[in-house]
DNA sequence: TTGTAAGCGTTATCAC
DNA sequence: GTGATAACGCTTACAA
């Protein structure tokens, strides 16, 4: 039986028999060596240049390989040949099953492409973001997707500068040139308020985190600002952190007592915000459909609530896939200045329970 | 000013000026001829032997750095110091929120640390945990947090051969050493059955996905049948996939359609359970709290649907900390072989009104 | 088709 | 204290 099995084998230098630490990973040279070849056909044999090397050669290479378990290590083909095989990508909130879900379609178009994802959360924190990113550049990532809350102008345009494609998911960010994939919040925003205008709701409360730096917030808000004006609804806005339970509470009570005498219905941003929202009809004793609800993002449990919650859903996987895709678009384009574009997926509504009255 | 500000420098060899592309990174070479130093004194400077140096170089390093935006590149430490600085983590499902808390966990600790993570989700398949564990490797990550569905022991074996410290959350898998994290399952489901049985539900529907491989699915089970044995409860037992909607149905309808006349309930496995379970009660007309229904793993919208989904909760970032906590000792203690041991932490009971009758 | 040799950016091992 | 210099494991011109 051969030696080199049993995790003994000649050293470098002279030939007496060793123990090998069994932490030492074979590499390319061990490799080689047993298949008769040199590190240079090994290493095209595992890097797609398999085809040149004749069918002896590479069977050769394949058993070897095989028999000692070889793989490529990563870190040494990263650096030398600027492939490090690897995507970063940056979420915002880890816990929030949008983010996930689309994190989901990314992975899988990475793994599709032979790449490998590594992913980096923020809980939301500016700080994080900068840490993170430079930690993403430190690794030499090929490409990268962000989610940020913040705007790490510096720290984007330091990988732009390196060379490294970008793609922002739904947040547009300052100057920094890269492509932006997402929602056609306009288009959502539309789709839902001709919803509740159709089932008759005719005051309406948007509830919403603060806008100032997420754009999508922003593009949501707008939206629905200028869409009940020009459909001759009437509508309040509450923008606060979802945390201060207090304020949110009372913001939808008093919407609810309100003078007016239509039907009144809430409008919740994103996952979150519905979230909180049903916590506070609930508690308000609120009975959904009289008092309408919808919710951007479609959630496991919104059909289980009550009469079922209506919500827009997003194409959160097509989202992760299109992020990936425009990366590898851009990497193939190479140095010729592509300029940033913007990729729009459109919403789709499930309507359920909590609009109808 | 300083031509290299503009992206323009000496280039090695003669004294000519060139452009630089922007897409190179600045290296320690140039730091350290910024700083009027060696290499030597950057890498130092940068890898915690700070002290070692006279504040002056210090400051010039430092301020050489700066201006250059330098950050080691990991590839290349990775390679030669072997310190990739790098956890890996394997996720049997990304998706399920239990999975990302612990996740959030493992995270946190990682960063305290100052290690990242990459995380490869698995989406439940055997192969892409094979697949990810060997891309883990190659990646020569530090350590491994592995959350796995199959038996990947070849792979996981390799790893361990190579000297990375494992750590296996809640799955106990084969013969690797490998210490465990996870819940303390039995007092869990001790837990479930005395607050079942005290609020006076006789006949149990225990719902889980097949246990065939993963560990904690068959402890519970067996917890499950040892206890209502020995409390006098009669319990069913339902274990397929929660894919299939209408046996899931069948065998609710059955149990709650049962010749026995004491309260009926239902005990969910896990999140994914109890969501299966929550639809299908809602779609058989049953009503929470008269049909019992208690769930392990708390969820987001277990208090909203009904009077509330009773839980029993996992502390899930404790969890997540903990196991890389034991990656942390393991690595300390080197090669001497420590036994593996097992981390068990405890459930704590939510209760609400879908287990008051 | 195959091999030789020069790096990639860092850390480790010695000298000074 | 500080600095040459040799690895680390791989890729890639450039030869043969």
């Amino acid at each position: 039986m051969d030696r080199s099995q049993l995790g003994w084998e000649r050293s470098h230098d002279n030939g007496a028999i060793m123990p090998r630490p069994p932490h030492q990973r074979t590499t390319i040279i061990e490799v080689a060596r047993q298949a008769g070849a040199s590190k240079t056909s090994v290493s095209r044999y595992f890097s797609g240049e398999r085809e040149r090397l004749s069918p002896d050669l590479q069977g050769r290479v394949a058993e070897a390989a095989r028999r000692l378990g070889y793989r490529p290590n990563r870190m040494a083909s990263g650096l030398k040949g600027g492939r490090s095989r690897l995507i970063g990508m940056l979420v915002a909130d880890i816990r929030n099953p949008f983010s996930v879900a689309v994190m989901h379609g990314v992975e899988q178009a990475c793994r599709e492409r032979g790449l490998s994802l590594m992913v980096c959360n923020t809980d939301n924190d500016p700080a994080q973001e900068r840490e993170h990113l430079a930690l993403l550049a430190s690794y030499r990532v090929e490409g990268l997707v962000i989610n940020a809350v913040g705007s790490p102008d510096r720290e984007l345009q330091a990988l732009v500068d390196q060379g490294t494609p970008l793609v922002l998911l739904e947040r547009e960010l300052g100057e920094v040139e890269a492509e932006v994939v997402g929602l056609d919040n306009a288009r959502a925003l539309d789709l839902a308020l001709d919803h509740l205008q159709t089932r008759g709701y005719g005051e309406l409360l948007y509830l919403s985190e603060p806008p100032e730096q997420a754009s999508p917030r922003q593009a949501r808000l707008m939206r629905f600002l200028q869409g009940i004006a020009a459909r001759d609804l009437v509508g309040e806005v509450h923008c606060r952190p979802l945390g201060e339970r207090e304020a949110l509470h009372r913001a939808i009570g008093d919407f609810l007592a309100g003078p007016g005498t239509a039907p009144r219905a809430l409008l919740c941003a994103n996952g979150n915000a519905t979230l909180a929202a049903t916590r506070a009809l609930q508690e308000l004793g609120a009975r959904l459909g009289e008092t309408g609800l919808l919710g951007i993002d479609e959630l496991d449990w919104c059909a289980l609530v009550g009469p079922g919650i209506t919500t827009l859903a997003q194409p959160t996987e097509a989202i992760g896939r299109a992020a990936v895709e425009c990366l590898m678009r851009r990497r193939e384009a190479g140095e010729c200045t592509t300029p940033s574009r913007r990729v729009q997926f459109q919403a789709s509504l499930i309507s359920r329970g909590s609009t109808r009255r």
